[in-house]
DNA sequence: CGACCACTTGAGCCCTGTCAAATAGCGTGG
DNA sequence: CCACGCTATTTGACAGGGCTCAAGTGGTCG
């Protein structure tokens, strides 16, 4: 197989023709249905690099002037808040597929750290080009609108978790809402690894990591779940539900 | 003074010259800087009609189908979600100037119910419209695009509260966060009354009533504030950032 | 093989929830 | 204008869930 072209990729950002939209493996998960072949065309033509983060590497962090959104490729990410304290708080994982980085829409500078839970892979969307798109085509503008829409309700789901459930409660939640977004990418929603450490689930989850700890052994007692470390087994999907 | 066309009024849905964005009250909170007189014409346009809502009636509920999103142009609403079991969670508080239902975008339907807490008047949007706008102004296009995201921050901002703050921490945050945002408007810093009862602050930030009752006191006993029922007054902000 | 990190588990304590009772405030109807 | 009844708020006593501190285990990478 030949590997023409290789030479000349930069280690941060290539053009490559796996970077288009339209043949892109997550595109179920990124796009609007029904877009036609010619608006696709012009996504491609907008997204025209991807980057390499590894393992650890952030993104982009808060303060970070705001240029471009974000598509997870491949991998995953965590989002984190800081408070000039230094107290932080994971808002967010996000998985292959997720969009990342509107949170700098508002101010033009970034509000969160976006840092790479493993070694991942996303497509850079130059945020004034989305827009100029979606100034001509109704259907790119549904569903950025649509993203930004998803994402505040997202988050005001987790606020109900955080503010109203049991910490045995919030990690049920979490694992059976890991679980179906697994399965939505086509993964298996009973079994799969986490990606994340306890301490980065404790902090999504608004507690501490032995509590985490904690609720998995209680789970594992109970027959809910199988967790050895980060390997998951969901053996009873609607216990975890009734928790 | 003449009251021509009052008779005509709805009691709910009202055309009338003061719903007009160009001379609205709330102008400098609601749009952006530096629209051209054209473009507020065409805002004008499409803004045209308001809506009472009394207190304790909601302006919408979880599920209704989302047509319009809200601007406040008097009065104040709490945002709230529930799970199925019926608990519930206070996810904002929105005073005039303030943007409500960009929650329904996503789905269509709605997430939240949005409520009254005083008597309030809103402008009604029809959101159609609005994307149609957006996709000929881009000066408007922009502003949707930083009120969606504001708001991710914003309750990304209360995550972090949720997760990490001791209950104290989080009434202080809480008195700062409106003081702030009255002073916004034009209001006193120092001194204003709440509009929300200590159990709609406490499922806000996450507590019990009783609790958000005591740290009031705690904070009147240290000389932070003056709480007399729903009449606050800030006499030390620095102590409380502090806390 | 050793150092380091992530994870598990235990013991004790504190913050906040629960339950209860008293007080204050507010709107309504006489 | 006042009395009544309701709701909101305050305050106290007590219990329990989750945090802190600590020790020990397991897994991984150099």
């Amino acid at each position: 197989m030949p590997r023409a072209l290789n030479g000349t990729s930069s280690a941060t950002a290539v053009n490559r023709p796996t970077s288009r939209c339209s043949s892109c493996a997550m595109r179920a998960v990124c796009l609007p249905q029904g877009l036609s072949p010619l608006d696709l065309q012009r996504l491609d033509a907008i997204i025209c690099s991807t980057r390499m983060v590894r393992q650890g590497e952030a993104l982009y962090r808060t303060g970070d002037a705001f240029q471009s959104m974000y598509a997870v490729r491949a991998g995953s990410f965590k989002t984190v808040v800081m408070h000039r304290d230094g107290r932080e708080q994971v808002t967010g994982f996000h998985l292959a597929g997720d969009a990342l980085g509107l949170d700098g829409v508002s101010t033009g500078h970034h509000s969160f750290d976006a840092i790479a839970i493993e070694d991942s892979n996303v497509c850079i969307i130059p945020f004034h080009l989305l827009e100029s798109l979606c100034r001509e085509v109704k259907g790119i503008q549904q569903h950025v609108h649509r993203m930004m829409s998803s994402e505040i309700v997202r988050e005001s789901v987790l606020m109900l978790l955080l503010g109203t459930m049991s910490a045995e409660q919030r990690v049920a939640a979490f694992l059976l809402n890991l679980s179906t977004r697994l399965r939505a990418r086509g993964y298996s929603s009973a079994e799969f690894n986490l990606r994340m450490t306890r301490e980065e689930i404790g902090s999504y989850l608004g507690m501490k990591l032995e509590t985490v700890s904690r609720m998995f052994s209680k789970f594992q007692r109970e027959g809910l779940v199988d967790a050895r470390g980060k390997q998951i087994r969901i053996l009873n999907p609607d216990g975890l539900e009734r928790v």
